[in-house]
DNA sequence: TATGAATGAGCATTCATTCAT
DNA sequence: TATGAATGAATGCTCATTCAT
């Protein structure tokens, strides 16, 4: 059921007031109430859409690990230009871009995954899987644009790049003031070192 | 007042169990009632000690920085033994351990801090404060213990330093049945890149 | 929002259970809890209608208040019927009437303005504007239904009047058992000395 | 036991201290924790003086009648240094002033008399008690330093004086910037009409 | 489909009282 | 006699969830 435009669009609008609410307050201080409010909808409606709070995290977990998949898809695929993208971002309003996941929800994600089983098994799951993913593009030919790095390299430079761009998460919301013009020239240096070298 | 070994000895009793309990189901998803009955104690006893939640939060992010300073200030000086402390860290049981940072936790205080103004300030001032430290060591001429990098050079590289040990926290807590072999020898590779290269 | 008859319906259903309450406990001795109970809803429906205890009691106070203003306004004028009505009133069960200060109430209120500023200051505006309102019935000409008395001693009965009916708020609460003979002798004599002598 | 002087003293400084709580906070606002700080004394000793808090607020009452008692049987006997005395004391500041009720606690006897059985009871005999003892005085030869009052007229101004003073103590605790002068002038006029008239 | 009134369990916190020292 | 640590019930209040309309 619930398969209307209408209805799809009204689950959307819940879905970003919940990521605008849950990025504000985090998972545990954002009421349903305020989302309701911040949706346009009234607090019993949602529930035709989500079965539950907890419902409604899962999706935003899901569609924010969708928003890094693609990223990571679509994403240019050498050295240079993945440090300029990633300086490029950090630090830029994020609102609701889901080309971009979103640092303090990747923060509250990542903790949330450490006590909810569901979403722990969602979120690993989804690591794995992303590593293998990079692992494979490192590991193929240059001829189809991969970087032709034995196996054994390929994984440990996978998940370095997932070790760097998870530090920077976690920079980027404890510290968003940083200067970014340091940041452009380390992020230039770090990632060649990790893609490359 | 208040600074008898006896209280002292319960004041850590809460503490303690604080730490367990905020690790387990983060600062909201712990109650003041659990905290209570995990130090075996009475809820209300846990206010002669601290103001507020609030207040034990603070405590304890205020302990979980200093574990941290801790750790880099008497913490090994060459790449290779900081990779491989890391490594040997890495997934091994963590429990109260003033000697280091607690992953989970760290998600939570690094989440909390973006909402949280009083808890903001004081890992702003911690992260800037220990990067500036960092830099110091780098820049230090090798006779000092230093690498003797040009400061602009030692500036990106304790950035990124930065960035790998928070990006290797939030792995931790995400993947804690992550490979230790592939761990070890990625973090073999990245950390004589970051200090040395 | 919310002025719906049924949520007007409410919301008085929920006043009359604090004033109840307030009446037999005092404003600190009820509990939101008996509230709720005597007014046959569930506690967390009161924060729909009121956002805190502190407004409920508010809340009554304004009525209060209100009810003596009403009681002045359209009372009758002359000292003789004055005299009956406040002894008639004197004694009689007072439940929930709009049209008459309840002297519990009046009590509590009292106590309550000597420490609450809001109530202070809501409780010191009425005071002297009722007494402002007395003083000028006192000295209209008698044409206008007023005693055409000199400004000076119209003050002072106005002040005499309202420590009369202020006294007897007090006399009402300490001994409801009082001889209402005796009351109505000494209200026949005493009110006419203050507004005609 | 505990009849000693010290035993005394100390049982005097617990009830000084509630006094001076309970009129700031009231009897409820007012916690065994600040009194006993207030009293500069243990929290567990006031248990060693008193059964209760309930103990304590009856000995206060108990102690502002015997004052107002006091006040009665000592104090002059023509009406025109009564309005005097009271004009004066009215505004004053009161502290711990066993000669004189203080205005704050008899509002808060007065509400609490009307739900606590035990105070009730109390207050209820004594306010029979002192009006018995304003009436015998009225009744008394003048020779005796009486005003010769036929009883029944007697009665009934025992009672008026009663509502005065209690009126005069709401206006107290409610006004306490009232115009002086106005209320000199004001008593100067009502009292002698009570006494004489 | 949509509302928002209503519920009730749960929360952080306070406080009169007790009791080991 | 005196302390103040400790208790635990009670408080005001919030919030995910339900349901009559």
């Amino acid at each position: 059921m619930m398969t209307t435009a209408r209805a799809q669009d009204k689950r959307e609008r819940i879905i970003r007031a919940a990521q605008d609410c849950f990025e504000a307050e985090g998972f545990h201080g954002a009421s349903m109430a305020r989302i309701a409010a911040t949706a346009d909808v009234s607090a019993g409606l949602i529930y035709r859409y989500f079965a539950s709070k907890e419902a409604i995290i899962e999706a935003i977990v899901q569609r924010q690990l969708e928003a890094i998949q693609a990223h990571v898809d679509c994403g240019p695929r050498d050295a240079t230009s993945l440090a300029q993208r990633l300086t490029a971002e950090y630090g830029e309003p994020v609102g609701y871009n889901p080309r971009r996941g979103n640092p303090k929800l990747g923060l509250e994600l990542s903790a949330e995954s450490t006590r909810n089983p569901a979403i722990g098994a969602v979120v690993r799951r989804f690591d794995t899987e992303i590593r293998r993913h990079i692992t494979q593009w490192l590991a193929a030919p240059v001829a189809d644009g991969g970087r032709a790095m034995p196996p054994t390299k390929a994984r440990e430079r996978a998940l370095m790049l997932q070790i760097v761009i998870e530090g920077l998460m976690v920079r980027e919301a404890r510290e968003p003031d940083l200067d970014r013009a340091l940041l452009g020239r380390t992020l230039a240096r770090l990632i060649p070192e990790v893609l490359d070298a």
